[in-house]
DNA sequence: CTCCTTATCCATACAACGTATGATTATGTA
DNA sequence: TACATAATCATACGTTGTATGGATAAGGAG
């Protein structure tokens, strides 16, 4: 077929419009915007005012976009790593807190990031060197400081997995669930059941940042052992 | 358009083949043998001889199916709660050992059942009890048994994210990743770098049985601190 | 028994998706 | 100037989820 009127071909040499970058940042935003399931390639394609087959010269599937996007959301982030002058379980925390917030920097991100091994893999293991110096701060041996680490950030995925998956900053258990459990008979599970009619509808109100520091200090209790 | 020829319309009275039960167990094979991409409203269908639209009789779309499932893993699953007998900290890994069996039964499914809340919600805490009384019989308060839980639940669901996003029973990093770290300049991650070194290729090799063991008693650790 | 409502299943159709194929046009090098 | 190459676009194909509405039998009402 024949091109009229509108432009195609190679665009010129200072015109580029589009690299492996500007469409990883567009696809972001649309993900960060709008949700991972607006992301589509000719909606990405849209915004970059470009036909959607003009993406595969940069990216060869939308599975990399995915994996680059998990890769960019990685790389944006910086744990801190404060030197001995903060002891070490003080710095491990700050770590861990820096990359909960980073995981969450992204929401509608956060499984792909999460599930995308291969993206992990490559700058994951750069990225968590503050975890690792401050395990050998504590003194533990080269295998116990990857083991350390390891249930650490387990405990931070599934922390990330679980409040990623909820909007609020606050997380009730439903009212219709909490009527279910008052009903349901003592005998299945008996100590949910007075444990829920000890503290009360609102005792039962779930803050996911006192959860968090809650669970970080059980963790690094654990290792502290 | 007329019927000819084919069956159509309300089956007879014994012969119902379609229910909400039916189509759930025929997906949770479909997606078991064949991974989660494999399963269609039309796959699905035609595994049970049927005509898709008429899934939607029992189930109102696709994200209903895959609830449905994320729901039926989590029936399937049975905590042990041995009772008084063993002391409490055995029984909380019993219990962690047995959940994160439950999810690693249906690998493929792993990711929708740890992001679906809503499944998550309804059948989990009573799922639970015997994590609850575990905590109880440590003397925890209330308000800290479920914290507790909450720190032990949400480091399963981070390694079981972890252990299902790849297929091996042992996790080696990559050799060209392994070259990559070796290669890249020292001061970008000091400790990473030497720990590598110490430690050698092999001496990398992850077992995800002895990190989760690893990981269990760190948790628990800090839990009865 | 007959009539009618309703539950269940089917046929068709549509918009949106990822992407294979090949044409089109400018760039950089020979 | 001729040409290989890089970047873009136009078209098209197969698949997906599902909206719409027609067909058939079950089960209750008269």
């Amino acid at each position: 077929m024949v091109n009229v009127g509108k432009r195609s071909g190679r665009p010129r040499a200072g015109e580029e419009r589009l690299s492996r970058a500007a469409i990883l940042t567009a696809a972001l935003r649309i993900v960060d915007d709008e949700g991972i399931d607006a992301l589509t390639m000719r909606r990405l394609a849209a915004t970059l005012q470009v036909n959607p087959m003009s993406l595969y010269h940069h990216l060869p599937n939308k599975a990399a976009v995915l994996a680059g996007l998990a890769e960019l959301v990685f790389a944006e982030l910086e744990l801190p790593d404060p030197g001995p002058a903060v002891p070490w379980d003080e710095q491990l925390k700050d770590a861990a807190r820096a990359y909960r917030n980073g995981l969450r920097a992204h929401p509608n991100l956060a499984l792909q990031v999460l599930s995308d091994t291969s993206a992990v893999s490559s700058v994951v293991v750069v990225t968590m060197e503050p975890f690792y110096r401050a395990l050998d701060r504590a003194g533990l041996a080269p295998r116990q400081i990857f083991e350390a680490a390891n249930t650490l950030v387990d405990f931070i995925h599934g922390f990330t997995l679980g409040e990623t998956s909820v909007q609020a900053d606050t997380f009730e258990l439903a009212p219709d669930l909490l009527a279910r459990i008052r009903d349901l008979p003592p005998e299945k599970a008996p100590t949910l059941t007075r444990i829920v009619a000890e503290l009360g509808p609102q005792g039962l109100a779930y803050d996911f940042d006192s959860g968090f520091e809650s669970g970080l200090c059980t963790v690094i209790a654990g290792l502290a052992r």
